[in-house]
This record gives structure tokens, sequence and C-alpha cells, in this order.
DNA sequence: AAAATAGTGTCTGTCAGACATTATTTC
DNA sequence: GAAATAATGTCTGACAGACACTATTTT
């Protein structure tokens, strides 16, 4: 049924929503007189299906020709950011402590408001470079998911398009500073699904569902695509992508295998020499390699049936 | 930078978009002079990342103040439908016709509004009832991502959220009747991508791109999931479902391997005995079989690499 | 019997899993 | 030399690709 057609019905009939409706949103009484909705049987090769024809029109319409007059906002489009780093062999994502209701001293996703003639993926870039305060046009970003519950925020309907970010870590440490505002957060310390609150931290809003589809996401990109590389800085020896498998997925894949695995793909590493790192405590130390053009696995790297 | 505060700065600096702002959407320059933005540098274990704090603040805050003055609406949030189904070993999409400008006689997605009050999946599962007229609760809908270019309808701002549904042939063929308003086209038929318009159909909107990705996540799902099934009628054989792959990919898979593989994956399907067909026209009768419970394959059926 | 479709057997090459062994460095 | 880390060698089993062959039905 069309929304236009839905939204007649549910006025002509008592329902909890009928006051809400009447207290005004987008279409007034005098617009959904205007509402004209028929249906159709439609037939395509051997299949009669029945549409409900003309959806598009009837809502926009009453759209531009009431711009001049009162409307409440109905949605708010906001962009939520998972950014994802790897550190100390941990898979961490940022977080934000909430100064304010509801959820205040909760940790949050950093997000913003997609503004009127942003497109939504420059929206997510902005607050990326934002958040880390490094150029997002090198790294990746991706979209996730929208998550658009009416209830997920009890102030106002807000819809929420979820973006996953994967950064190297970041490489200038500096002593001291506050650490109350924000955070990147090993991701086993935060309270997930169901059983596991206990001496968790839990997360605003539905920032639980949203962080746990982004691991999701992360944990399956390892498996076909190079994003490895993305969690660590150039250049970058096989141990230290290994470890970044290690961290996203609890357990690292065999070294000779999967040495064999990332040389024998074109394009996921290329070599960059071999230099003694100052860090070194005692062992032969490891060949160099940088980021290649390569962005996909074929066939991929499968996690074990066991650990999933 | 949190959006409050993007809106100041551009605001405060001569820029293209600065008409706009001023021409008066959610924040007047009253409410601009309220903001107040700060920026703070926050350190995780060693490493220093300045952030947006706040970020969430002023703009509720300012919305929640002002519900009974003059608002134009944001954003119009949609949810469109890639609905599939396999039709004579071709795949293929419902599209509708539209009947007024812009597009009009464009061929389109079905889709419609979602309700003030209502989930963005339910508007989905609604908007497939709807088309389908069938049973929608048993049918495989999946949220394929949100595309929110502003430039993608041009009367007016809309953020659409795309969802991939799956549908078996429908069974209850009809002669005759009105075919121009909706219709399942074959894939192959539709105007997709760059070089190959000549002798396609166009789509509206950008919706050439929304059925691209609905394709490959259609794609990508066959090799990992057993979803194969959701797109034939009970009972099925397996030939049956090799021909969903078929379809889908272009090219079969090997039946002996096929077999081998279905047969080997517990709860891929389950055996309904055999039955002579009515329309046999010579040939063994296949087995038959109903869907499974298992919704995952591991290792999954990777597509060739030269196909890909 | 011929045609058509369903189903089986089996060989082979590739590759992941597993793990033992060698190489190169710091202390 | 001991410890630590990087890198290599190699055996094995699982399985995909390929394709020849058998089985059961309609006409």
């Amino acid at each position: 049924m069309l929304s236009a057609l839905a939204l007649v019905l549910n006025y002509s009939e008592p329902s909890r929503h009928q006051a809400r409706w009447e207290s005004g949103t987008f279409f007034s009484q005098d617009s959904q007189n205007e509402i004209k909705s028929t249906r159709r049987s439609i037939v395509n090769s051997d299949i009669k299906v029945p549409i409900a024809i003309n959806r598009y029109k009837i809502p926009y319409e009453l759209i531009m020709t009431r711009t001049n007059q009162t409307h409440q906002p109905q949605f708010a489009l906001t962009v939520d950011l998972a950014i994802f780093t790897v550190n100390y062999g941990k898979l961490c994502v940022l977080l934000i402590c909430r100064g304010e209701d509801p959820f205040s001293n909760y940790w949050a996703l950093p997000g913003g408001f997609v503004l009127p003639e942003e497109d939504v993926e420059d929206a997510a870039r902005r607050e990326l470079t934002e958040e880390t305060g490094l150029d997002a046009s090198e790294m990746h970003l991706e979209q996730l998911g929208t998550y658009g519950n009416p209830k997920r925020d009890p102030r106002m309907r807000v819809v929420s398009v979820a973006h996953v970010a994967l950064v190297a870590n970041l490489d200038r440490p500096v002593a001291g500073g506050d650490v109350s505002q924000a955070k990147f957060w090993p991701v086993d310390s935060l309270a997930l699904g169901r059983g596991d609150k206990a001496e968790r931290i839990p997360l605003a809003f539905d920032h639980d569902t949203i962080v746990t589809d982004a691991i999701e996401r992360v944990r399956s990109k390892l498996e076909y695509t190079t994003l490895a590389t993305a969690f660590v800085n150039e250049p970058f020896s096989l141990a230290d992508i290994r470890g970044v498998y290690e961290a996203v997925w609890g357990k690292a894949p065999d070294v000779a295998n999967f040495r064999r695995k990332v040389l024998s793909t074109k394009g996921f590493v290329l070599p960059a020499g071999k230099a003694g790192v100052p860090g070194n405590r005692g062992g032969r130390p490891a060949a160099l390699y940088l980021r290649g053009s390569a962005t996909h696995l074929h066939p991929p790297i499968l996690r074990s049936e066991i650990n999933t």
C-alpha cells in the first residue's frame, strides 16, 4: 500500500496514531481530501500482480505546493561513524562520551547531521576528517546501513546512516591530556549483544547494534578484501597485517599459509626492501611492504567454521 | 567538524552555498548566534586526536525549542525496492512505469514514503506486500543501502533507503490485462552502467545505480548463502535452483559439483520425495526438495574469477 | 528406439591446515 | 650461545573443476 493511501486509512479509523496525525505533520486534513489513490492489476508474462500506482505523485505534489506553509521537520538525518583501528593487538572503535541527556555520560559513536545540500557520503567523510584530524580522502570509508527505528532516539525521529571507517594507528603519540571525551575502546570491553553486560561499557542509543554490525562487517571484509592493510602504516611487515587478522578475528591465520596467500595474491602488497626497525628487541628483521592496488581476494581467506 | 559548527563557518564565509543558507532552512540567523562550539584535544593511550565535542547538542536543542515555529521539511525519506525474481531463465526486477514528471514514462523501482512513526524496515515490507500482493512476512528482504545524493531527485531532497527482495515465481498465471503499468523486466534489457544505453530501457532517477548495486548484491549472496531457494516455489528440483544460479550469474555451475555441494550442505534442502511433474516432456523425473533451515554456505560456492 | 532429463563415478590439480625446520637479528 | 622473530619446506586431506558414464522417463 502506498504511503499516501496508508495515511488516509490511518486517519479514517481510530488508532493510537490518530492524535499524532491530527497534531499536524506533512499532510493536513485538506491535503488528504486531495488524495486519490487507485489500485490496478498488472500483468507480466503470465503473472498477475496487484500494484499501487502513482506512489510518488501525491506526497511530492503536496510537499511542493506547501513549501511556504508551516511544517515540522519529519526526520532528522544523521551519519554515525564506526571508526576502527588496531591498537596493541586489539580491535578498537572510537567513541565519544556524551555530555548531556539522553544517555549523559554514555559512550556513543561520533556522528552528526547531514547538511541540507550535502551528499550522505560527503557528510560521513566530513565527520571522519573532524574526528580523526587526518586527511580522510585516502581512508577507507563505506556505508554500513541505515538505522531508522522510530524509538531509537527518545527525543525525535532520527534516521542515521551508519558508516564504517578503517584507520591506521595514528602516529603522533602525545603524552598526557584529557582522555575523558573521546577514546578508542577495545571492542571486547563494550557491552554488545545479549548476556555480556557485566563489567562492560554500555553504549548510547542503538549504537551497540550498530557496532555489532560494524564489527561483523569488518570481520567479513578481511576475508575477501585486502583491507587489512588499511589498519597499518606504511611500510609494514607481513607480521603486521597478520596481527590485524588476529586482532579482528580473535585468531591468527597460520604463519606460513598466510604468507603464501598474501605473496601469491598479485597486488596485495608491494615489496619495499628490508630495514632494521628501531624497536627491534632481537629477531630477524622483517621484509617491508607497501599497500598494493588489489582490493579483492580470489579466493578469500576464510575464517574457520568453528570460529564463526 | 560537527555539522552545527560547519554551518556557522559556512555562514560566515562567502561561498556558493551562502544564499541557500540564508534562504532559511533549519537554523535561522538567531539560532546560529546561540551556537557555541568548542574543539578539544583528546588522548587515547599514546594517541592524540582533535575532536569536536557536543556534536548532538546544538542541533537537537534548536529543533526541540522550535517545534512550534515554521520549518520546511529538510528531507523526504523513502524506501525503494528492487524486487527480483527468475522468469524463464532470466533474472528480472519489478519496475513501475511512471505517469508524471519528472521522468514521465520512464521505468522506476517501486517505493514510497516512510511514515512518521514507522520503522524503515517495516516501510519496506509494507511496500513489498503492496507490490507483490503476497504475504511478505515470509519473503527475503534486506537493506541494500541508502542513496542520498542531493541531486538525485530534481524536485527536492529525497533520501532513499534501497532494499532487495527475492520472490519466487508468482504462481497464478492470468491471461491478458494491462501490462503497461508494472512489469518484471529482465535485467539484461535495462540500460545500466556506462556504454550499453543503446536499445536498452533507461531508468528514472538514479535507479540504474541502485539496480546495478542490487544485482551485484544478489550475485554475491548466492555465493555464500542458500538464498537461491528463495527464487523457486516448493517443492523444487536441484535443476531448478541450479537454474537460478545460471540466471543470476549468467553461467551455471557444473551439474555434478553443484549437486555434491548442495546435498552435502546440511540444511540447504530437505528431501521431499519424487514425483512426476505434469509438464514433463521426457526425461527422468527429478527428486524434489523443500527449503532447509540453513542460511549460509561454508565454504561458499564461488563464481569463477573469469566470470567476475 | 530415440530423445530428454536426472543422477553417479572418478580423476586431477589446487590449496588450506598443520607443523617441522632454517635464517637472521639483538642481547 | 640464548632468545626472539622472520621465513621456508613439505606432507596431507579436502574439495572444486572437468567430464565420461549410467538411470529413468516420455514420445
